[in-house]
DNA sequence: AACTATTTATAAGA
DNA sequence: TTCTTATAAATAGTT
C-alpha cells in the first residue's frame, strides 16, 4: 500500500525509519482500536520505539486489567517458570500478617512498659510481673558483669600509666643530675596513685542508688576495692545519678 | 477496505463479528510483526475474544520482558496516579520496612526477658532495669487495686450470705417450736463466721511471696482484715503458690 | 504535514 | 474456515 513494495527487514535509512514508524504506529493504533470496537474484544497494544519511546493502546477496561488478565491466563504457565512474580493478593495477605505480629509485639511491650494494664485480669498480671523480675535480676547479674569489667580494665590501665609515670620520672631526676638545665619536675606521690588531677569518686564506696539497686537482689559478688580510677565520664554520670 | 464502508461500532450480527474478528486480528498481528521489523520496535500485542480466547504477538525479546519495561517505563506514574496498585518493588519494600520493625520489636522484647544482654552497653542496660523497674511498679500497683476489689467483693457477698445464714436459722428455731416435727439444726457460730466447711487461709496473714513482691516497693495500702472469705480457686492457687 | 499512486486489508459473497 | 473479488484504507515515496 503505497507507491513501492516493501521487503519486511529493518529500514535502514534513519529518517525513513523514523518516518515508517510514525505512520505505521498511527495504523497500527487505530486497527486495535477498531478491532476492539467492532469485534467487542479485549486489546492491548505496546509498543517501544528505537529511542525506547512508550506508546501504548489499552481497550476502556485499561491496561493494568488486560495485563492482570493477561498474567492470570498463563498462570499456570508461570507458576512453573516464575513464581517469583507473585500476586497483589500474595503480597497484601503478607502484608497484614506482619501488621497483626507487629500488634501483638507492641501490645506485650506496653505490657512490659507497665502500661495499658486494663486488660489483664490478676493471673495475667501475675505473670507479667513474675517474667519482670525475672529479667530485672537477669539484668542486673549483666550488669554487675559488665562493671566489673569495666573496673578490671580501669584497674589495668591505671598501673600501666602508673609505671610509666614512675618511669619517666626516674628519667628526668636522672637528667637532673647530668644535665645543666633546670627542668621543673612533676609532683608524683606514690601512695596512694593519682595520675590525673580528675576527681572522681571511689567505686567501691560508692552507695548510690545504682549499685545498691544492683545488689539488692544478686547472689553476693565480690567487689574489688578500687582505690582511684579513670572511669569514664558516662559511667560516672550513671553512677552518682 | 472492503465492498462497503464500515461504521466504528459492535458489529451486531454474531457471525459476521467473529469472521471480522478473526479476518482483522490475522491483519492487526501481522501489521505488529511488520511495524516491529521494519522499525525496529519492541512490540506486544494482546488480545482476547469476545469469547475471552488470548491471542498475543510479542517481539522475539518475548512478552514477559516487554511488560516487565512496560511496568518499569510506567513506574513513576503509578506512584503518583494509583498508590494502591502498588507494584512489586514497593511490596517488597514495604515487607522488609514491616520485618524491619518485627526486628527491633522482637529484639526489646528479648531485652526485657532479661535476654540477648550481650550487645547492651552499661547506659542501655542502665535504661532497661530502670524501664523495668518502673513497670514492675505499676503492675503490682495495678495488682493490688485488683485483689482490694475482689476483697470487697467477698466481702459483700460474705455478709449477704451470712445474713441469709441468720435468718434461716432464725426460722428454723420458729419452725421447731411450731411443728411437732424435729429437724436438726445446723450449729452456725455467729463469730467468727464458716458459711462453708472449706478451709481457707487468711487471707490478711498471708505472708507469702506474692504478697510480699506485691507490697514490697509500694506506697503502703490498708489491707482490711478478712476473718474468711470465698476465694476462687483461682486466686487461691495464686497465693499459695 | 500534505499529496497521491499504489499496495494492502478486508467486507461480502461463495 | 478459506477463497474470491470489489473496494476501502493504509501508506511509500514525493513535495
Amino acid at each position: 500500500m503505497g507507491r513501492g513494495r516493501v521487503q519486511l527487514k529493518r529500514i535502514e535509512n534513519k529518517i525513513s525509519r523514523q518516518v515508517t514508524f510514525s505512520k505505521r504506529r498511527t495504523g497500527l493504533l487505530k486497527k486495535a482500536h477498531e478491532i476492539s470496537v467492532l469485534c467487542d474484544a479485549d486489546v492491548a497494544l505496546i509498543v517501544f520505539s528505537t529511542k525506547g519511546k512508550l506508546f501504548e493502546y489499552a481497550t476502556h477496561s485499561s491496561m493494568e486489567t488486560i495485563l492482570e488478565r493477561y498474567e492470570r491466563y498463563s498462570y499456570a504457565e508461570k507458576l512453573l517458570t516464575a513464581p517469583e512474580t507473585e500476586t497483589q493478593a500474595s503480597w497484601t495477605l503478607e502484608s497484614s500478617k506482619l501488621k497483626a505480629k507487629i500488634e501483638v509485639l507492641e501490645k506485650n511491650i506496653r505490657h512490659y512498659d507497665g502500661e495499658d494494664l486494663e486488660q489483664l485480669n490478676l493471673r495475667e498480671l501475675q505473670n507479667v510481673e513474675q517474667q519482670l523480675e525475672t529479667a530485672l535480676k537477669r539484668i542486673r547479674t549483666k550488669k554487675n558483669q559488665l562493671m566489673h569489667e569495666s573496673i578490671s580494665e580501669l584497674h589495668k590501665k591505671e598501673r600501666a600509666l602508673q609505671e610509666r609515670n614512675n618511669s619517666l620520672s626516674k628519667k628526668l631526676k636522672e637528667n637532673e643530675k647530668t644535665s645543666e638545665q633546670q627542668i621543673p619536675m612533676l609532683h608524683l606521690p606514690q601512695h596512694p596513685p593519682q595520675p590525673y588531677p580528675c576527681s572522681v569518686p571511689s567505686f567501691a564506696n560508692t552507695s548510690g542508688p545504682f549499685i545498691g539497686a544492683a545488689m539488692r537482689e544478686e547472689e553476693s559478688v565480690q567487689v574489688q576495692p578500687v582505690s582511684t580510677t579513670m572511669m569514664p565520664l558516662w559511667m560516672i554520670r550513671h553512677i552518682n545519678q
